[in-house]
DNA sequence: TAGCCTGTCTAAACCGGTTCAGTGTGGACC
DNA sequence: GGTCCACACTGAACCGGTTTAGACAGGCTA
């Protein structure tokens, strides 16, 4: 008997490669070649295949493409956060929006991982690794001597840095001077008339977190101030608000205090309320990012914008041109610049 | 600088499964079976080719084995928004962390995407299933016939759906109920004395918006309250602002704003301070998510406690329990419920 | 006319797993 | 002692691409 199976009429049949090539008379490694612009098709041949693979609606299998040139075309970010500290900060949803407007015409795909601790977050590129999950990786929140550029120069993983790290680093940085901007804050606030201005720093294993911390204390050095008064927080915002409330509390308060992050700065506003210290009348604030909130605080915080959707692009587009190039160039972005708002103005007499 | 990427020295020979036979003395499908705990090896054998495995160190390949099974081991979360109100809203970046926390212990990964527009998110849902990148979806942001719901039915992809769809689904429902907080903040509202109550309420064509919008409007119905007046937002903190100026500036303002975000909220905070409406005094606030940064604020905000991080883990099994067994329950995790601040006050006699 | 490229194309190996038909062995049963 | 079966295991096909060695035709040179 010749038993007939007929399919189950839902599914037309997967077009692959090779029905193309039978299509198209042709084999298998010529469709490839011509798929991917190689030489060695004659060029109506060409025409001819591309033509039919666009008849028949083929598209190159990603999995097998996986397989065979042992790349996963897609990239990756690893963030090694306090969930809470993450929530509050409108960084990364900003950046991986940049990052996605460059991946995604190019058929490439982002992979998240979102981890609790450091420790974690090694592992985490090791497995990543192992995995193939990804063909390279974005760098975000380095900290000083950060032992994930040895992990990853080791694994052989290509990476772009967000910011210069410390140390030597085969990786292209992608940067964002946040320097300028601290500077600018404090020298504002000096030229207002402040005296005596104070910061509440982010953590400082984090490059940026100190690095805005020596800003501060450079810019109050110039301004020929006497030194700033500084605390160190985690960037959340109930350390923000407890680091306010030491600083607003002493003898001889702050009049003016600049913030690592928005944030931070939004919650002194908050306990600057609390302990009836008007802003800015009796105390002005700066912030960090210019999250889109800043503005509709009272008083508008003036704040520090930085563009994360740019930066994000940046990176992306960085990262895309280290693995096709096996080199990159650093990237330098506009310095982040102030913008004057309502929250600061001359100390009271 | 220009930095290349150097390839790791050593190149310690590739364990694969074909390398582990024969240290193992058996045969490729052995060590698959024995791998995956299938019927039909011996117990010693077994075993013993784990043995082998561990000494080699071999991880089988993600790759090689996405393309003979035809999955991916991973998992697909499209976010449509735009990057604004995204940045300021602190629900995925806490959901995320929930459902990675489920994820990595599993080896599963997360891929991303954020889209600018619905329909950019239909094609994004379309080619991530094309190049086989997830095996299931996460869908937030449900809106009304949400047009996802067939498309990833069409498309045969495993999804959950976060919160009820309003029409008919294949999919799992991971739901946390919202109405009961809106309810519980009119309800609060009503009992300090409060009878012209406001709502500034997320967008009509999202789920969630619209469903706390009819929630305020039942429980002022409920409170024999005359008639809210409620304003249409999308989400944004602008728009919160904004919306809160048109309120406060009537002839007879409403002497309590319900916000359908914290972020919004937050916004209206400030505007009523620009206004020199004093809050509670003469004007009380809820909020809703119970953002961090809301203890924070002056007067700390009366809101919703959701708790996206929870929400996150029961949708992460829930999706992989679906993949796992074809079928998964509908979840229903505790209901958001009020937490009351300093934000709200009896008005003003 | 032979010899040698050059350009076009094919066949087959390969990536590294999973899966399935089938082989061989030993014990239970009759 | 022969039959049957369960169990353990092998070999090869398969997933769907990429890549390489080599076949073949035609034009050019010597």
């Amino acid at each position: 008997m010749n038993t007939a199976v007929s399919k189950p009429a839902t599914h037309p049949a997967k077009v692959t490669i090779e029905v193309v090539a039978k299509r198209a008379g042709v084999s298998k490694g010529l469709v490839s070649f011509a798929l991917n612009n190689r030489p060695g098709v004659a060029p109506e041949t060409r025409v001819r295949i591309l033509q039919v693979a666009k008849e028949l609606g083929w598209k190159p299998s990603l999995r097998a493409r996986s397989l065979s040139t042992q790349r996963s075309y897609a990239l990756g970010l690893v963030i090694a956060r306090n969930p809470d500290v993450l929530a509050s900060d409108p960084f990364f949803p900003s950046f991986i929006a940049g990052v996605e407007s460059i991946l995604a015409p190019e058929g490439r795909a982002l992979v998240l991982s979102v981890v609790p601790d450091a420790e974690t977050e090694l592992k985490t590129y090791r497995s990543l690794v192992a995995d193939g999950r990804v063909d390279g990786v974005f760098l975000s929140d380095l900290r000083h001597g950060d032992p994930r550029i040895p992990l990853l120069a080791e694994l052989g993983l290509p990476a772009v840095t967000l910011g210069r790290p410390d140390g030597a680093s085969p990786f292209p940085a992608v940067t964002v001077d946040d320097t300028p901007g601290v500077i600018a804050s404090v020298a504002h606030l000096a030229t207002l008339g402040h005296r005596r201005i104070a910061h509440v720093a982010g953590s400082s294993t984090l490059l940026h977190g100190s690095r805005r911390r020596a800003a501060f204390a450079a810019a109050v050095r110039e301004a020929g101030l006497p030194e700033g008064q500084t605390i160190e927080t985690d960037f959340s915002v109930a350390a923000g608000s407890d680091a306010t409330r030491r600083l607003l509390t002493q003898e001889t308060p702050p009049t003016a205090i600049v913030y690592a992050n928005d944030p931070m700065a939004i919650a002194g506003l908050g306990m600057a309320h609390e302990l009836g210290v008007r802003v800015p009348d009796e105390l002005s604030i700066t912030g960090y990012d210019d999250i889109d909130i800043c503005r509709y605080v009272y008083p508008p915080l003036t704040t520090v914008s930085a563009a994360p959707m740019v930066w994000g692009r940046a990176a992306a587009s960085t990262l895309l041109a280290l693995m096709e190039n096996g080199s990159a160039d650093d990237v330098d972005l506009p310095a982040a610049r102030l913008v004057i708002r309502g929250s600061t103005a001359p100390p009271r007499g």
